[in-house]
RNA sequence: GGUCCGUUGGUGAAGUGGCUUAACACGACGCCCUUUCACGGCGCUAUUCAUGGGUUCGAAUCCCGUACGGAUCACCA
């Protein structure tokens, strides 16, 4: 087509694309290094399915010395939220994910291979728009969209392929006396490009994590410059990618299916296409079928989700890290105490077939991680938690904090901790009964002995004749047991066993009696500590507040 | 409808022609240990890899058909 043409078309553009190619030069990275992205529409939305594909980007991208970028695709204005790009960076940093390049705020940016923000880019799309209109691999395309649709329901009823391709595809016969004619009418156009591809043909494309892919080329004249001047998707990826130097696209395998585009367009413009690395999706059970999380559906595809029940980010990551490498777990199980990020990746472990989220999987990786940090840790992480979510939690974690520490401490650092958070929202649960204010239970937990006399004379004779708060646990075990003795329950287990008629009950009827005493609780970590930290005077006060219940 | 992909237990999965009457992990269940719970220990949870056929001395693994599930077919990404 011939300059003038063209250039009415695309009016006022500067550069050609060898200024371009030459601006954003290769990536001086060592030869494995991964330079892949985050591409997202700033709909402000990021929810787990994104992180998960994160994770993998940024952990292949950091394992070989590469690059992750952040670029916004807001090339359909029409989707755009407010503060989009400052909500999906605030989301993202929640879960510990950073950018080595690309948007940092809805103005700012950093790296050498922007803008980053695709609106900002639309002269780029546009010189390279012109460049194959110039080669005739372009056309300009008047079509509305009602005629668009009528050649749809045509091919319909006629059963033929439906697109805009080969002889259907009317605009590539305009001449250009034609298309002066229509610019002149003033009337509206598309930029599409005149494909080449043969649908009898075959692409053949080596996805990084599905393997060999055959698909028939891509014949139909794709849209490349929208309406409104800016690109479609497929445009902007080819191009961004090819002049940010991406070497891997990563993305959720819902892209597969417009892989003969993207190669098709690729070759057209003359770039060498990207490793293609295809992700499953998550997916969720649904009474008796399988589907993608949704986030309409799904309160879990949220990342907010995470952050109010107060799941730690961390265990969330090893969740994804299991669900994307199966080979990761191992690794995991086998170097407990080496850090996770020397954990080496790689595309062919990812599976090709989606995975049920298992949140209970999700409860029991967490349940682990919390065990084994230091009660400072979980103290400081739940109070954190509890200031967002749960101030009233918060100011007695703060007014009791030594009672808290202690409480957290509790058969924790010892070899096999204790399990039993899974989340921050479940500690205040765990703990209440430990605060002295909190404390006046409207119902026990009683086990076998319910009798209220029984469980007075229990605590009494306790109180007086066999509770020390000096004695050590040891002694302390031994006082119940004498306790047992002297009130007709059995002390050793084995004997009870043996012969269950000759006493009222035994040891742990008798210790379970004191633990929901004082905690109103029939399941609490190890009962002779919790009584330590108590102290003997609020002892005497609950067992009171036994009498009066 | 066209195109493409997938299918191993309740779940995530290992497995790429013989070492597999299918590893490991989670869950469920049972037993043991035990002052409760938890932890831990032991056991059980797929005679079989969606299904039919073929290739082979031999198949979860290779080939073909069928069923089922998923993705996609926009001037959305």
């Amino acid at each position: 087509m011939k300059s003038e043409l063209v250039e009415r078309l695309l009016p006022g553009l500067t550069h050609d694309r060898e200024y371009y190619e030459k601006l954003y030069p290769e990536r001086n990275l060592g030869e494995k290094a991964i330079v892949t992205r985050y591409a997202p529409s700033p709909t402000g939305f990021v929810h787990i399915g994104n992180i998960f594909q994160l994770y993998i980007s940024s952990k292949m991208a950091r394992q070989t010395g590469g690059i992750v970028f952040l670029r916004i695709e807001d090339t359909d204005q029409e989707r755009m939220v407010e503060n989009g790009i400052s909500k999906i960076i605030r989301d993202v940093e929640s879960f510990g994910i950073t950018f080595d390049e690309g948007a940092i705020s809805e103005t700012e940016e950093k790296g050498a291979y922007g803008p980053y923000i695709q609106s900002h880019r639309k002269e780029i799309y546009q010189t390279y728009a012109k460049d194959l209109l110039l080669k005739g691999l372009a056309y300009p395309d008047f079509t509305t969209k009602e005629e668009l649709e009528k050649l749809r329901k045509e091919q319909e009823t006629s059963k033929r392929r439906i697109g805009y391709y080969g002889k259907w595809a009317r605009s590539r016969f305009l001449t250009e006396e034609e298309i002066e004619e229509k610019l002149d009418a003033g009337l509206p156009y598309i930029i599409r490009l005149k494909s080449t591809g043969d649908f009898n043909r075959k692409v053949v494309v080596e996805d990084a994590i599905r393997g060999k892919l055959e698909f028939p080329e891509d014949d139909i004249d794709q849209v490349l410059i929208k309406n409104d001047g800016l690109p479609t998707y497929h445009f902007a990826h080819a191009i961004d990618d090819h002049l940010m130097h991406t070497t891997h696209v990563i993305r959720g395998d819902e892209w597969v299916s417009s892989l003969p585009v993207h190669i098709g367009l690729h070759k057209a413009l003359g770039f060498t296409p990207p490793i293609y690395c295809h992700i499953p999706p998550l997916n969720k059970k649904d009474g008796n079928s399988i589907r993608k999380l949704s986030k309409r559906k799904d309160p879990e595809m949220a990342v907010s989700y995470y952050h109010e029940m107060g799941i730690p980010v961390t265990a969330v990551m090893l969740y994804l890290a299991t669900v994307s490498n199966s080979n990761f777990e191992e690794w995991y199980l086998s170097h407990p105490k080496e850090d996770v990020s020397h954990f080496e990746m790689s595309f062919d472990k990812i599976g090709t077939s989606g995975a049920l989220f298992d949140m209970e999987k999700l409860f029991n990786l967490s349940r682990n991680y919390l065990s084994q940090i230091s009660a400072s840790e979980m103290y400081e992480n739940t109070l954190e938690w509890a200031k967002k979510y749960n101030e009233k939690f918060a100011s007695l974690l703060t007014q009791n904090k030594e009672v808290a520490l202690q409480f957290l401490n509790i058969e924790r650092e010892v070899e096999k901790p204790r399990k039993d958070y899974a989340m921050y929202s479940e500690v205040y649960d765990g703990m209440w009964y430990m605060f002295n204010e909190e404390f006046n239970p409207t119902e026990y937990e009683w086990q076998k002995i319910t009798d209220k006399e029984e469980i007075e004379t229990i605590l009494k004779t306790y109180m007086e004749s066999f509770f020390d708060e000096n004695d050590n646990e040891e002694d302390w075990f031994n006082k119940v047991k004498d306790l047992c003795d002297a009130l007709g329950y059995a002390s050793n287990m084995k004997e009870y066993k043996q012969n269950p008629e000759n006493f009222k009950g035994n040891v742990a009827d008798v210790s379970t009696v004191l633990r929901v005493a004082f905690t109103s609780r029939s399941r609490t970590p190890n009962l002779y500590d919790i009584m330590k930290i108590l102290g003997k005077e609020e002892l005497e006060r609950r067992i009171e507040l036994v009498s009066k219940s």
